[in-house]
DNA sequence: CAACATCTTTACGTTTACGTAAACTTCCCC
DNA sequence: GGGGAAGTTTACGTAAACGTAAAGATGTTG
């Protein structure tokens, strides 16, 4: 019998450094779904792994809505021909904007690297000018 | 003379799939400055790039705060030494933040893959019960 | 056993990023 | 010259994602 780690709120919260109001709100929204012990939340392995996935999505500028989509594609998926149809689109879906994001970071560090290199040659200047 | 192109709100607003309410707000929070001809705003092709570089960060879950910023990497730096480093500072924060994406992003195509692959893999379980 | 930490529910408040509507000029066209 | 089409300001409304506060249950520790 192989025993499942728990967690309380309280430990999730001090781990991804959010409020325990931040992850009562993700279960209000159908993205958490710990057991109960008496009225205290226990959060098990996949709720945890769930929250890291809500967290990754946020740091991309996903919507809770999205991060939720994301979540059910990794319930076991017993489903007819036609829910995985939408599931392989869903994923499409995600990829192509993944692939978007892609672009966007490597335009910006270009970006970075254009404006840093700006920002050293007018100290440069400064430099210069100084002496 | 070298004449800039001028853009109306609307021609930005249809070429980027926008409102001109968005624009307008925009402006409002001190993202873009076109100048007037009377009431009616002009746009320039540097208004043009800015609105590419505040859409681009949605993208990437930027706030428009944090656009701002950004877009002000772009503003010539005619500035003194304390300014230059803490500009330089501002652009290693948003290179951090970048790199952290770019880690994410590689998660999630990574997890992509394998759910995709559970979804066809579960596809062919149908097809063969149903011969 | 009193006090403190941690948990709970309920509920109103707040910020961000616009949407939507009203009421009004300006320009162009037939 | 009376409509449209596109521009303007002003202002209230809204969805998302929590913050914050109140009021209470539960456990545990000196």
């Amino acid at each position: 019998m192989t025993t499942q780690k728990t967690y309380s709120i309280g430990e999730l919260a001090r781990e991804f450094q959010i409020t325990t109001r931040t992850i009562r709100f993700y279960e209000d929204q159908g993205l958490l779904h710990p057991q109960r012990r008496g009225q205290t939340r226990i959060y098990l392995p996949s709720d945890r792994v769930a929250l890291k996935l809500i967290l990754r999505g946020k740091r991309l500028g996903l919507s809770l809505a999205e991060s939720r989509e994301l979540i059910q594609l990794y319930i076991p998926t017993g489903d007819n021909r036609h829910q995985l149809q939408a599931l392989l689109d869903k994923i499409a879906e995600k990829r192509a904007m993944l692939a978007q994001q892609l672009k966007d970071i490597q335009a910006m560090q270009q970006e970075m690297d254009e404006a840093e290199q700006r920002a050293r040659e007018a100290m440069m200047q400064l430099e210069n000018n100084n002496v």
